[in-house]
DNA sequence: CGGCGTATTTACAACGTTGTACCAACGATG
DNA sequence: CATCGTTGGTACAACGTTGTAAATACGCCG
């Protein structure tokens, strides 16, 4: 609870003075730095981070808003922005939305221009109008959602481009009956991804009926199994599934499995996200892998530079991905 | 960016009268309070929570100290911490130590009394001592560990107990020949569970050999993996194994599957924490499922007392938890 | 030794909020 | 009518820090 007034009195020498010390800022005699060194030890001063950022009209925090941080997806990006947000000198705030807009509009909301610097933010059900106005009065980014007509950095994959190489890669296998679980129509990312899917099954000329595109509200293993049901149950089942994340492709290889499918001989999967597990499922799931580390770092890098004054027209980055091909592809 | 001092010239009152009202103080001439509200929308005013805190002597955040968000059980509990912490009007700051002693103790100095109201820290490899005059100068709460011997609060499950009810289970399947993955003198929670292991076996007069415990660094797929590997090389291989948490057995189980045993016939796998995953794994996990949402509680309302002013003796809060039993354990 | 430029230090205000103490107006009471 | 209590409102200081500008000390030159 040393404040900088405690240690000046006991080094004798003003309060600004120690606090140029410890801000290392212009000169001080080197007599008077050793004691105001020495009282700063003997205190045990801490400097006072809310009283500073007052000061200084800066809060060292950015929030990073999400649906939920047990979706390994987003535990995994939060980890990225974490450790990109240190970089900074920023620690970060996290929210959880659930997905729902209600607390995402609320969240931005709360999110007072004195609260952080800046907001990551992973829209699930925001409508363009809750963004038009800036709500949160701080530089802001969108992760992964794209859709959003509004005035606001973004960075992400290109997802067309991403699902139309997933899909390209189960056409190559031979597969001829494509079908995709995740279908959304109040999700930007699914819109585009299964523009990507329809592309691709274009290029070849190749024609699913419409039931092979099966839709899901929320991306959890539950959803992807009970798609995968319903795809079975089809006079025709599908010989392959895209999904829209590697969630729903786990919870549709288990239902596979449980009905006796094999995948991938009777069935092919390719997932979305590389999520750290994809890797060591039984099978293994190939899965569209963005870089997410590099998608945190653009994204903490965009706050900085905005709350460095930079107002450069609105960016869109496009960071890379790869289609990591394992076992639920390979039979 | 609209202060009191705008809002109050903007209705014709004081600044006080203004914070009156934004705070619901006092009695306020209904005349004024609406002029008041309706400069507050006009401005659109947000108090500067920073300015509120410094004066308040409170911050609103608590800091939660984890290795990897990307590590599920971390961001399970993670999310739980942040729902918890809503309930108190606190919003959480997570730092990331990836399981290092320096990362750890820099992150506990780096949390002055005026960054967050409370800390709720999941060590792993901090030692007694970088504990025992707090470091952060505000209530911690110790989640997991409990070995450290501190005047700390803690909130856990009964590791010896829950690791020997899991162990139980393995030889009330018929299993004798039963090892352990985790073992980590540097942990507290894997001595625990390998005490309750011996523990179980001891019960039943049952012995086996000390390959039988096979150690693990860090507690990923991959370790699990290289684990189980070296297991199954044996001479005489197990028929059972339990793993100290969810990654290390799915990271086994793929080895195992790998090698052509299958899991639980030939070999059978119980795991540690119930990630959301190990659900639809194939072979669904059998695990020790800690009730993570109570735990967050705990952790989160023990800060709330102390951070009131609670000086009572230091606790040590036991979550319940059960052993949910799936297809890794059930052929 | 007076004066001047540079090095070092300081007092003061300000960031935006809230607690304290005080003031004003009012009707009621003696 | 003087006093008092209640209700409503305000001025001021303070939280701990840092920027600004002004003050002091120092060294050197003429």
């Amino acid at each position: 609870m040393a404040t900088l007034k405690d240690v000046a009195e006991l080094a004798g020498v003003s309060v600004k003075t120690v606090s140029n010390v410890v801000n290392g800022y212009s000169f001080v005699k080197p007599e008077n730095e050793r004691k105001v060194r020495e009282a700063l030890a003997a205190t045990g001063y801490k400097p006072n981070v809310g009283a500073r950022n007052l000061r200084r009209g800066r809060t060292g925090f950015i929030a990073l808003m999400v649906p939920e941080l047990s979706i390994p997806y987003f535990g995994e990006l939060a980890g990225g922005v974490i450790t990109a947000a240190h970089t900074h000198d920023w620690s970060v705030l996290i929210e959880q939305t659930q997905g729902m807009r209600d607390p995402e509009v609320a969240t931005l909301a709360s999110l007072g221009p004195h609260m952080v610097d800046g907001a990551i933010i992973s829209p699930e059900a925001l409508l363009t109008d809750d963004l038009t106005h800036n709500p949160t009065g701080v530089p802001m980014v969108l992760l992964g959602e794209h859709a959003l007509d509004v005035p606001i950095d973004h960075v992400g994959i290109d997802n067309v481009q991403a699902a139309r190489i997933a899909v390209r890669h189960l056409i190559s296998m031979g597969r001829n009956r494509i079908a995709v679980i995740g279908q959304n129509p109040d999700r930007g990312t699914a819109t585009q991804r299964l523009a990507g899917y329809h592309d691709a099954l274009n290029e070849v000329g190749l024609t699913c009926p419409p039931e092979y595109v099966a839709p899901a509200v929320r991306y959890h293993h539950r959803d992807g199994a009970e798609a995968m049901a319903r795809l079975l149950a089809l006079p025709e089942a599908p010989d392959a599934v895209f999904c829209f994340n590697d969630m729903l492709a786990h919870g549709a290889v288990r239902a596979a499995a449980e009905r006796g499918y094999h995948v991938p001989q009777d069935i092919a999967v390719v997932g979305f996200d590389n999520t750290e597990h994809s890797k060591y499922s039984l099978p293994s799931l190939t899965t569209i892998a963005p870089d997410k580390a590099a998608l945190a770092k653009a994204a903490v890098n965009l706050i900085h530079e905005r709350s460095n004054g930079d107002s450069s027209p609105v960016q869109d980055v496009q960071i890379p991905f790869t289609l990591e091909v394992r076992e639920s592809t390979t039979g």
